[in-house]
DNA sequence: ACCCTCACCTGCACGC
DNA sequence: TGCGTGCAGGTGAGGG
């Protein structure tokens, strides 16, 4: 269920776990989850290739491979990676297993079933389809106050659901949305281009803030290879929401209870009093 | 270009 | 206990 932050650390541990080794084999266990390959043919590609390093774009994990590929995994909304040993199950809604050099082996498990793989060249890596429309990384200097106000300027839609169209802002999930906008005191119902230039300019360093403080957490996060970078979202975080999820609880600043609406079919959570 | 709704799946928390 | 409902941090497709 990760927005960027969560797959930053994701990406991190994974890059801790495999830079370096070998996947010996590969099985794709459920056809759908790499629609572009067959079984066989998803097991050819990555048969006896060594990971150079894990990185990620948007919230795609990477894994660049000495054989010229990048496998790119998406976790979507309840993908997780996880490294087992021999004796150890393979747990409910496994999709996909990746046989490392040692007893041990990387497996993709997903119970929504949302998630999803592709192997591409990796010469023509940020020209394939999921990544080309992205929009520039948030803590880019691509993604700059002129790209940001200029961005909303140009739109004529509800800013809750530019926040999380990936080709205009990338990274940001229907979390971080609520949160940023709470911290900005932007309303989710205003049009894009009708915010103030001021709070533009606050909504975009509340973007970086509020991912931020998770990218924080997670550079003491314990490495769990059965949950890997899982420890940062779920519990602990949870409860640091200032606003996601807290329906009818005061809103920290005026006491007004949260509010939470419906928009293009998910939730968003506010202070109708701060936010205007 | 945009908005809306549905779709993909399973599991969990809730109220009756 | 069981069953129905609504909800879940993502995104794409199709229709208007």
């Amino acid at each position: 269920m990760p927005e960027l932050p969560e797959v930053e650390i994701v990406v991190r541990c994974l890059d801790r776990l495999i830079k370096g080794r070998t996947v010996q084999t590969a099985e794709l266990r459920r056809k759908l989850l790499a629609p572009n390959f067959s079984k066989r043919s998803f097991a050819a590609k990555l048969k006896s290739s060594l990971v150079n390093f894990v990185h990620r774009r948007g919230k795609h994990i990477l894994f660049d491979l000495d054989t010229g590929r990048t496998l790119i995994a998406h976790l979507r909304m309840s993908g997780r990676f996880m490294i087992l040993s021999a004796d150890e199950a393979d747990p409910k809604f496994t999709h996909a297993v990746f046989y490392l050099d040692g007893d041990e082996r990387l497996v993709f498990q997903d119970q929504r079933h949302f998630g999803f793989m592709n192997i591409v060249d990796t010469g023509k890596l940020f020209e394939t389809k999921e990544l080309a429309c992205l929009a520039p990384e948030p803590f880019s200097d691509e993604f700059s106050v002129d790209y940001f106000r200029d961005l909303l300027r140009a739109s004529k839609r509800n800013i809750k659901q530019l926040l999380l169209d990936q080709t205009k802002v990338c990274g940001v999930g229907n979390i971080y949305a609520s949160e940023a906008m709470f911290i900005a005191r932007v309303n989710p119902l205003r049009i894009a281009g009708d915010i103030s230039g001021k709070k533009k300019i606050a909504l975009h360093s509340a973007i970086r803030e509020v991912m931020n403080e998770t990218l924080l957490l997670g550079k003491n996060i314990r490495l769990d290879r059965q949950n890997i970078g899982g420890g940062i979202y779920g519990s602990n975080v949870e409860s640091e929401w200032r606003i996601y999820g807290r329906e009818g609880e005061p809103c920290p600043f005026c006491s007004k209870p949260i509010a939470r609406i419906v928009q293009g079919t998910r939730s968003t959570f506010l202070c109708s009093k701060c936010q205007r």
